[in-house]
RNA sequence: GCAGGAGUAGCUUAAUGGCUAAGAGCACUAGGUUUGGGACCUAGGGGGUGUCAGUUCGAGUCUGACUUCUUGCACCA
């Protein structure tokens, strides 16, 4: 029988996703407030959504590059917007030297060493970015400048949970300058499309694509786009986010180009990202009280191979044969020939690290030509013929991502309502949580008075709606459209 | 940042302010017996109790500060 080293969800949320972050070998705290370090296993996911994010980035005409981490202080004040909005959780370095403590205990911060100018660890990097894109772009022969960089930044939270928010994250930022406000726009809406396609395909997370409010709109952004998830425990997940932002940054940072009537224009820009948060989207979408399961796409290993009950010759031979043909097919294979574990041990243990697929190979499946294939999103087992294997787990891993994705997204609908009653918004929060689809005046005041009294949020706007005649659940003000409300992460 | 809770071995944990006792289970090491859903036996190794200071004849046990984790609030991706 199974231990219980997993907390059970429905007993404890949080802590059901702590002991997945742990068990699952994904990560573990540091002796730095906030940071965490990311482990083999959970750095492994990471990788394959990072290589398929970059490719698809690349497909799409996108280029990486590095710049600092640190940023002169100065830059950050230069648009205001921006800096109000990243201000208050900035790390900042103020000296450049350690020296030997006088009471000869340890290193001290030299007092001498104070830099003229402090720096700033990057929150982000858009200050440091168009101070530098103001040197690359001159004509409109220079447009568009589509860049992505891979970077860790720091906001000094108050609060972090693991992976969900962390004081430092590794993300990607993709910074762009466009000639005319049209193709900035359409930039930054088809990296939205492409986050959405990625974070249903990939990761079988289904999202909503949306336009931030006012309110919840990144600072120094003219419009927001996101895609918003929904977790197991009904909140909601902004999991990545497109912004268009004007010329902000342009007019802050003096970026101009010549245009083909030979005047000077302000260029036009966007920027965007999705960072380890996309982590904890995964585990909160599908995993379950046996553990992680990782949807087929991202799985370091996608097929594990049990000996029973230890390996041999013969099994080993069987072994390799199915490895090898797996392979050749670019499956992921783990073989597991450790002989002081027990294959219930292994079992467990893969379960738990959401290996999408098991196949337990033993005297008695090669007597009858046989493999014991198991699959981790339904845990069913059952007996496969060796000859046909390969071609079944082929199709199981796509049968698996596609389950996965129409389990959540069941879910996701189901956990969706629409009221037309603040009453109605205030029982459906209460008692099921999740998504509620209502109608808002458009205020920002309206919206925050909604979030003082029940602490939902307004996701966003959904773009892929209807529009639709009605009057606002708390003011009765008419109303365009229904937006997107909930609690959020 | 505020308010709770908590830091004893890698993990889970025992130990009234005291007999010159930090005890266990899992994990680990060695050997053996086992092996189709977290095996068992025997023998070992590992901790001075988050850090610093204080009270005391005596401190995992009490006090203070700091630090990390955690829950909630506020803030944010």
């Amino acid at each position: 029988m199974a231990k219980e080293i997993i907390t059970e969800r429905s007993v404890d949320y949080s802590a059901w996703y702590n002991d997945i972050v742990r068990n699952a070998n994904l990560a573990e705290t540091s002796p730095v407030r906030g940071c965490m370090v990311i482990k083999p296993y959970g750095f492994g996911i990471w990788e394959k959504m990072k290589a398929q994010l970059d490719s698809m980035f690349k497909e799409t005409g996108h280029t990486n590059a590095y710049f600092p981490l640190f940023i002169p202080k100065s830059f950050l004040s230069k648009e205001a917007q921006h800096v109000e909005g990243f201000a208050k959780e900035c790390a900042v370095v103020t000296h450049h030297r350690l020296m030997n403590s006088p009471d000869g205990d340890g290193v001290v911060v030299d007092p001498d060493a104070r830099l003229e100018e402090e720096l700033i660890v990057r929150p982000t990097s858009e200050t440091i970015i168009w101070h530098t894109y103001k040197n690359w772009i001159n004509t409109y022969r220079d447009l568009p400048l589509l860049i992505n960089q891979w970077a860790n930044v720091v906001r000094w939270e108050m609060r972090t949970r693991p992976f969900l928010r962390t004081a430092e994250f590794l993300w990607q930022e993709g910074h762009t300058a466009h000639a005319t406000k049209e193709e900035a726009i359409e930039e930054s809406r088809m990296i939205l499309d492409l986050y959405a396609k990625f974070a249903e395909e990939w990761m079988a997370m289904p999202v909503i694509k949306g336009i931030k409010t006012a309110n919840e709109r990144f600072a120094g952004a003219d419009e927001t786009f996101t895609i918003e998830a929904l977790m197991q425990d009904g909140r909601a997940l902004q999991s990545g986010t497109s912004h268009f932002l004007g010329q902000n940054f342009a007019k802050a940072f003096d970026v101009t180009f010549q245009n083909q009537n030979n005047r000077e224009e302000h260029v036009w820009a966007t920027s965007w990202g999705v960072s380890t948060r996309l982590m904890g989207g995964l585990i909160m979408t599908h995993s379950d009280d046996d553990g992680l399961i990782v949807p087929p796409k991202l799985a370091p290993i996608q097929v594990v191979i049990v000996p029973i009950p230890k390996p041999n010759g013969e099994i080993d031979e069987a072994a390799e044969k199915i490895i090898k043909a797996l392979k050749d097919r670019g499956i992921s294979v783990k073989y597991d020939r450790d002989k002081k574990k027990r294959p219930g041990f292994k079992f467990n243990e893969y379960e738990m690290h959401g290996v999408p697929v098991r196949l337990g190979l033993g005297k008695r499946d090669l007597a009858n030509n046989q493999v014991e294939v198991a699959r981790r999103d339904t845990m069913e087992v059952k007996s496969v013929n060796l000859d046909g294997v390969v071609d079944y787990i082929d199709n199981l891993l796509v049968e698996i991502q596609d389950n996965l994705f129409q389990k959540a997204k069941l879910f996701r609908d189901e956990k969706t309502t629409s009221v037309d009653t603040f009453d109605d918004f205030k029982s459906v929060l209460e008692s099921k949580g999740g998504f509620i689809s209502a109608h808002w005046d458009g205020t920002t005041e309206t919206e925050l008075k909604i979030k003082e009294l029940t602490k939902a949020t307004i996701r966003c706007i959904p773009i892929d709606q209807e529009d639709e005649a009605g009057t606002c659940i708390l003011t009765g003000k008419p109303s365009e459209r229904r937006v997107l409300f909930a609690k959020a992460y």
